[in-house]
DNA sequence: TTGAAAGCGCTAACAA
DNA sequence: TTGTTAGCGCTTTCAA
């Protein structure tokens, strides 16, 4: 790890003191005494010289690295492979950089990703785990006094600052598009461990008058997608709503191979609505995520605690629908 | 970024110097002349306190972070991802951690990234860069020197360690299956610019007596997809090799929604093999990039000039084949 | 057997 | 107007 040249370096070249560089190379306002000629002496030998200040050094000085601490699962699924890019982007664009901890969704691996992204010292984290889903509130071990963190899976309980998408706009809208083509099967594929989902499709059924029918992975042994497809065909649904991209592809490519045509013969919808989702074959309608806005709002509730907002905030980012072929429509002139 | 105990008052604590924690908890063999008792105390207090060392300052002392920089235009698309992931594991194997620049495949983004790598000390650097391309070497302004740098672009030139997928292996079994099936029309939709995907295109098709039909991405403004997608169609081969699971998405979403049927119409074949082309509907075949063993021959070199091995190293990783329902096979026994 | 001191590169407070 | 000093947390001689 050899770096180029130090400060101190510069500081002797120019023959005057570090501090004096230093003045001059950061803080404009405190060094107006200092001589037009001095800064221009500096400022010639630091370009000349390709300089370039240490932010090892700087973060040891001003206990801040500038790092924050991504913790996944995953970054193979399109959804969080979305998510991974905006809050870099996000990151960058506050002059800070991410560093993402993938875990398999192991609760001993968060732990140990944790304890890493903290030695590093870095000035917060955002968490995806399932330690944190609405059934299991294991947010204990999870805290460093002055590090915040926030998590982005459903969850809503004390004490952690939580941002999420709100299913219901997409959700309904949705099912105003779906009963306006005279679809009364609409049926919901998901894990019921991550019931925000399902409460928005509960409640757009009863609001629009359609009978549930679900089909949960959880129920399915190692939660697999032949089983699942399987249930499906037994009792095919007009339309199946899928809880995310990936779910709907490895379903979809299941009905398909089984002989089942999409859209002519079961319409699928997503959620997630990645860009991936629309260059599927068919593109997918999806209650789309705010991907963006999630990963902005996160990063602002992470730098609001880091400039000392200690409020418990939960934020969520409302969804909306996106119509692509996926879906079946008898009656274009509702295709919102 | 407050942190928990330091070392040195884990020192004072112990009634002991922060030189002999430091001993204790870091370098078995040197504490052995430190009395066990003293010892014990040093460990107990350590985890009483949930001691953690910061690694700022042991990166500081050591001049390294622990921190491989990698650089790449995008991380959705499904090859990315997956790329990113693997280096991320191999990286976490040696005791490293990664840290991704999204640069949007722009050439000044790029140069920053790594201005920014390298000001955070990093102790190397993956970049996948155009600039690294076949037909664009500008290995310039990419070095520091001490910070090793490795490329992941079909790159060869002078002074920069590549390392990339050798297609043929996979592609000639491709033609072995699609000659021995009686495919004779068999093109290739890929980007001029990097060239390795369509000499081992051009080489098996000699070899096997086919004739080239190409469809050049960078033939149509703003490669676009729907362009390349109707010069497909109006000149039908029948087999279509995409140069990425990205293309091949983007042409087959464009040739179904025109009524094609993949592989009833036209079979299609894609170069990556992600675990995405595997759900995608249909199933892709695909001559398959081995992604766990490029990440972890990029991180052997760039571990091995960091231990002192300065030569330059090309290293290619074979692909294969991988076969499923986008190629429709009239002779089941050669599925190989 | 243990401790004191210096130093990694930078910055903030205090002197001069 | 500029320089000196101290210190962020850790490791590594060298001295006791």
């Amino acid at each position: 790890m050899a770096n180029g040249i130090t400060l101190g370096k510069l500081a002797e070249l120019a023959g005057v003191s570090p501090a004096t560089v230093s003045i001059v190379l950061n803080r404009r306002p405190l060094a107006k005494r200092i001589p037009d000629k001095t800064q221009e002496k500096i400022h010639q030998l630091a370009s000349k010289h390709n300089y370039h200040p240490n932010q090892l050094a700087k973060a040891m000085k001003s206990q801040s690295t500038g790092i924050i601490g991504f913790i996944c699962g995953d970054i193979n699924m399109p959804y969080y492979a979305e998510l991974c890019s905006e809050l870099t982007f996000a990151a960058e664009k506050r002059g800070y950089n991410l560093m993402a901890m993938l875990t398999q969704w192991s609760y001993e691996k968060e732990i140990n990703a944790l304890e890493r992204l903290f030695s590093r010292m870095v000035d917060g984290v955002i968490i995806i785990s399932n330690a944190f889903s609405e059934h299991n509130k294991r947010t204990d071990n999870f805290r460093r006094p002055g590090v915040p963190l926030v998590t982005m899976t459903d969850f809503k309980g004390p004490g952690v600052c939580a941002v999420f998408s709100n299913y219901l706009p997409g959700m309904d809208a949705l099912f105003t598009l779906l009963t306006a083509n005279g679809y009364r099967r609409i049926a919901l594929a998901d894990y019921s461990d991550y019931p925000l989902k399902y409460e928005a499709y509960k409640a757009c059924a009863i609001k629009h008058g359609i009978s549930e029918q679900r089909f949960d992975a959880r129920n399915y042994p190692e939660h697999s997608f032949d089983e699942i497809s399987r249930g499906i065909r037994l009792d095919l649904p007009e339309v199946l709503i899928c809880s995310s991209d990936y779910v709907a592809t490895q379903i979809i490519s299941r009905l398909a191979l089984a002989g089942l045509r999409i859209p002519e013969d079961i319409s699928v919808v997503s959620i997630d609505g990645t860009q991936w989702s629309e260059s599927y074959n068919p593109p997918l309608t999806a209650i789309k995520q705010d991907i963006p806005g999630l990963a902005e709002a996160s990063l602002d509730i992470l730098f609001g605690i880091i400039n000392g907002n200690h409020e418990i905030i939960e934020k969520s980012i409302p969804t909306t629908l996106s119509v692509h072929k996926s879906v079946k429509l008898f009656n274009p002139e509702f295709t919102i």
